[in-house]
DNA sequence: AATCTTTATTGCTTTTAAAGCATTAATCTT
DNA sequence: AAGATTAATGCTTTAAAAGCAATAAAGATT
């Protein structure tokens, strides 16, 4: 028997919940997917699929077996997949996912540059702080702050991200400069929405997190927004420094230094990761893109 | 073509790394190995393997597919285990490993009625605290102390496993009952040796992690003889808490009770879990095991 | 309630693919 | 340089899957 056309018979009966419509999908008549599938269950001893004319429908086994097969059969092909664009020039749909604020600022620039390299390569970016799952959702490569979600996944981190309170000079003159993070709680917060909600701001003293978040004077995933607000004096706020950096540099906002450091995450790693599936790093258009992706941040940031 | 059968004879001339020997395992002509790999490779349109009449050895993308295809069929044979398995009794070999102590203390009672109650079931306990991999080495059920390795093993926490430091009045009243974690330096330490080499005891003070170790009297991986030395006053032991309990109850040892608390692991969440695969949860020995071990410790402890 | 329609299964034939075997070609050993 | 081992290839045999027509069963329709 060959057991792996039984598994993909089987696989799309399911899907069809049909076996007619599913032995259209592979010009193969009907009789055929009846007997692979089984055959199939024959050799396990289990009825898989509780058929009436009219239904067809998983049994609970089947239901269990359904889910693994898929993953292991979409496993399969992806390493076919990878053998088979082995040793070719980098070309196809490159599908890259990544987080607004650096899309707009780091990646969308250095991406003209890989296009230019590789023409052949066709992007999708898609920008947005919803975390898509990699391995699903048809993402190539995603741009995300945080770790790997499983072993398959490899997360190469691009650079920090560490959230930094600032505030424009004006501010600080009229509302004095907060000397540690508690006098926080007297100051005004321009916050930043992150999907899960507002970012409230923490900070580890004498070993117990406190919450020292100021009174809300604002709240938006606009990071612009906010920093303008910021430097017309309206209040403190919170982002990464890379994204603050050039109104460091023109003296338009200053940071706050305080001690301990204020964030916005328990987690000490904070930074922005490059994530990739591990089996898919030998397609050309992806170890292109990360190469490139990863070569090109480490070099300008 | 088969291509399961193509992976399969593939998988084997890799181990064997000889055609004819592989061809022998499987009880057909080496032709037809050399066919179907053939195949498999123009089908991928890449050499997997590099041929002559003496060697046959894998090229680097060989290996990659290699690599990738043995998981994959494991994952298969697994999951058709698993159906076939299903609903039979609980039977065949069951392999277990758990860390020594944990294991003669908690687990082989358990396990006697455990086999009074499926005696079709034959027991390979394997006690040792060095980490075996789950997943690999044959082991059904692993006991641990941590978490789950990947996102297809199951952890589930059997019991806290809380390291405490204690005494016996004796020593305390000849050497002092330390009043914090640091005064722990100016004592004896009878120090457990974890596979990883001797742990020290360590405390979180003011947000920083602080080694407060007391210099050594003694150093065993032998949980019972390092009580003993306790018992007579030759130091300040420190082991789970469950280990201790009998010893605290007859009032031999006493908890020193220190604050903030003085542990072996910054892991704050430190507990006994209990390891097995996902996918293998239906295998009837398995899903009893299991469940069994999870009552038991759950009703006891 | 009886009929009609859809759809999975089964028996039989045709077609395709893999197994088996003998031979050849190539490479390493002695 | 000769011999032995081993992978590939051409050809035949054998097995299994595809294809087709007919049957049976379950739900929908009137």
């Amino acid at each position: 028997m060959d057991q792996f056309k039984a598994l993909k018979y089987f696989v799309k009966v399911v899907e069809y919940g049909n076996f007619t419509k599913a032995a259209g999908f592979f010009n193969v008549p009907a009789s055929s997917l009846s007997r692979r599938v089984a055959d199939l269950e024959s050799s396990l001893g289990a009825t898989l699929l509780k058929r009436s004319t009219r239904v067809v429908k998983l049994t609970e086994i089947g239901q269990e077996y359904y889910q693994q097969v898929c993953d292991v059969l979409a496993q399969l092909e992806q390493s076919n997949e990878a053998v088979r664009s082995y040793q070719t020039q980098p070309m196809g749909k490159l599908s890259i996912s990544a987080m607004t604020g650096f899309g707009e600022r780091i990646l969308l620039p250095l991406l003209d540059d890989f296009s230019e390299l590789y023409p052949e390569v066709v992007l999708d970016v898609h920008l947005s702080d919803e975390l898509s799952a990699i391995g699903r959702d048809d993402v190539d490569i995603a741009i995300r702050g945080g770790y790997a979600p499983n072993e398959r996944v490899v997360a190469i981190k691009l650079m920090d991200n560490q959230f930094i309170p600032v505030a424009s000079l004006e501010y600080l003159e009229k509302n004095g400069h907060p000397k540690n993070p508690i006098e926080l709680r007297e100051h005004k917060g321009l916050y930043y929405r992150a999907p899960t909600g507002p970012a409230p701001w923490i900070c580890e003293i004498e070993g117990q997190w406190q919450d020292v978040s100021a009174p809300v004077a604002a709240t938006s995933n606009g990071g612009v927004w906010l920093i303008n607000k910021a430097i017309k004096g309206q209040g403190i706020v919170m982002l990464p420094r890379w994204v603050l950096q050039p109104y460091l540099k023109s003296g338009e906002l200053v940071e706050l230094g305080l001690q301990p450091p204020v964030t916005i995450t328990q987690n000490p790693d904070f930074g922005i990761y490059l994530l990739y599936q591990k089996q898919r790093y030998h397609v050309p258009k992806i170890k292109a893109a990360v190469d490139f992706i990863v070569a090109g941040v480490k070099g300008h940031y």
